[in-house]
DNA sequence: AGACTACATAACCGTATGGTTATATTGTTT
DNA sequence: AAACAATATAACCATACGGTTATGTAGTCT
């Protein structure tokens, strides 16, 4: 995964409320009338961050008449952590530039 | 780990250049005056991220003369990786919520 | 059709973020 | 001591963010 995506998807996952909307529904799908009084927070507020959700994929939608149950997508959230924990390796990146003498060696 | 706490780490890594001077320190312990070159931004900039890197404890700094050289915390970078993945289990908080009645159960 | 419910969108607001330039601060060198 | 180099801090700025209230939209039920 790319440098922005991945850190577009951390950012996503990088606020208390969202992180625990993702811990919850590991347990079960949720619709956001229900989110609403579990964080004391406005319905447009939980909306709005289950759209940012959606955005980067952790989350997909599934209408059931008026509601919309918001399901964890556990392969993308699986996907962010092994990137994270397998972050590219720069080492060929950092040598190419020091043999431009881009980069100053210190010490 | 608590959800503020990892919120705030992955908040953290949640902007692409901190993300590849993560990546970076991962082959080599680097300098402020290596990385301002690399990445075409000012050097105070530069030291604000290490600055958040440092305080979400993702990296260390060592003196030596006139330069500050940064390295990663892999222990920390592996926690938070590991805390991703490991998601507290919220069904016993949904559970309670249940009974108190304080969650409507859709559909 | 009309009222109601769940959700999304719009407009707004205060604060955080990521950058800048200017100015300390600290260590090195002559 | 004076000049210089590397880093940090301060002050500032435009944009993003996380919340709000108000309003639109779509499905449900008499």
């Amino acid at each position: 995964m790319e440098f922005d995506q991945l850190a577009e998807a951390l950012k996503a996952l990088g606020d208390p409320t969202r992180l625990k909307i993702v811990a919850l529904l590991q347990t079960r799908d949720c619709c956001v009338c229900e989110l609403v009084p579990m964080f004391g927070i406005s319905q447009p507020a939980i909306s709005k961050h289950m759209s940012r959700l959606k955005t980067s994929g952790l989350v997909k939608e599934t209408r059931k008449g008026m509601w919309v149950f918001y399901s964890l997508n556990r392969e993308r959230l699986n996907e962010i952590g092994l990137s994270l924990a397998n972050l590219p390796d720069l080492s060929e990146e950092l040598r190419q530039l020091e043999q431009k003498g881009m980069l100053v060696q210190c010490e």
